[in-house]
DNA sequence: ACTTCTATATATAACCA
DNA sequence: TTGGTTATATATAGAAG
């Protein structure tokens, strides 16, 4: 590359690894470009500074490849959709009480509390955590819909 | 880079785009983690082959990146992250009951069933549907955070 | 298809403005 | 900070196994 070997460690000299971010990043998405150019494929970089700022390039746009990527990561042809990926037990708990919930079409208001009822007094706790989680992940989800045909930079 | 001049345009010949892809493919990957090491920045890099397959790699991992980047793209500093990015009444609604449930953290048992009661007879089902989405939702999220330590290549 | 092996094109670290 | 220039390190197209 340069007037002395690569040295894989980080750049301390906060300037100079600003500088070097800046031209690193722009050759990264110039090689992205070329690869979208040169075998037709999609692809997306994503990139944040140590300041936090995003840089994102994507060919066709990034929240296509993005969307193309959950998918492909979500449905792998030989996983025919495990019903839950849940990965903690409070997790599953709260899963499996939606599904009740959602199950029960004709039924009652009570559905709900009829869940809550069955658990032990100890789960209580675990599955509202679980549930703030769940939460905060459904917001997120929500937030990436809304943005789906947006670009940064 | 090697033999001839670059040539920006699409490779034809299946089997040499097929290498190609290959080859750059590794070496974009080897720069972003190059970008990562000596810059401390993190970053992502997702790539579809012509065949439909799926290539990803990111420092320190894709799916934080990801997260980071709707975060960055969902909540320009202005706008301090309404609480709930719903799209229908109902899934507002349903937002603002696991709030309050979540609230509740002192709470009895019956948090869930309060804030069903407080339902009007007419919203249970508009609620239980917006329910089913928002579940469909909580599921793929949750395939995406199983992939959170994965790395496809 | 998948590896090495070059010859050469590019990328870029250190300078300098 | 930003934008060149240049000397070198890397990346990679094509070839050959």
């Amino acid at each position: 590359m340069a007037r002395r070997s690569v040295e894989i460690k980080k750049i301390e000299d906060r300037s100079k690894r600003q500088v070097t971010f800046t031209k690193r990043r722009q050759g990264l998405f110039k090689k992205a470009g070329e690869l979208h150019s040169k075998c037709n494929a999609d692809v997306a970089v994503i990139a944040f500074s140590l300041a936090g700022n995003a840089y994102a390039f994507g060919d066709p746009s990034v929240p296509s490849v993005l969307d193309r990527y959950y998918k492909a990561a979500a449905a792998p042809p030989e996983n025919p959709a495990p019903v839950a990926g849940e990965s903690t037990a409070a997790e599953r708990k709260v899963g499996e009480m939606l599904e009740k919930v959602v199950e029960t079409r004709d039924g009652g208001q009570r559905a709900w509390d009829r869940e809550v009822d069955k658990l032990g007094f100890g789960e209580i706790e675990e599955v509202k955590i679980a549930m703030e989680e769940m939460k905060k992940r459904i917001v997120l989800q929500q937030r990436r819909i809304l943005f789906e045909s947006s670009n940064l930079q």
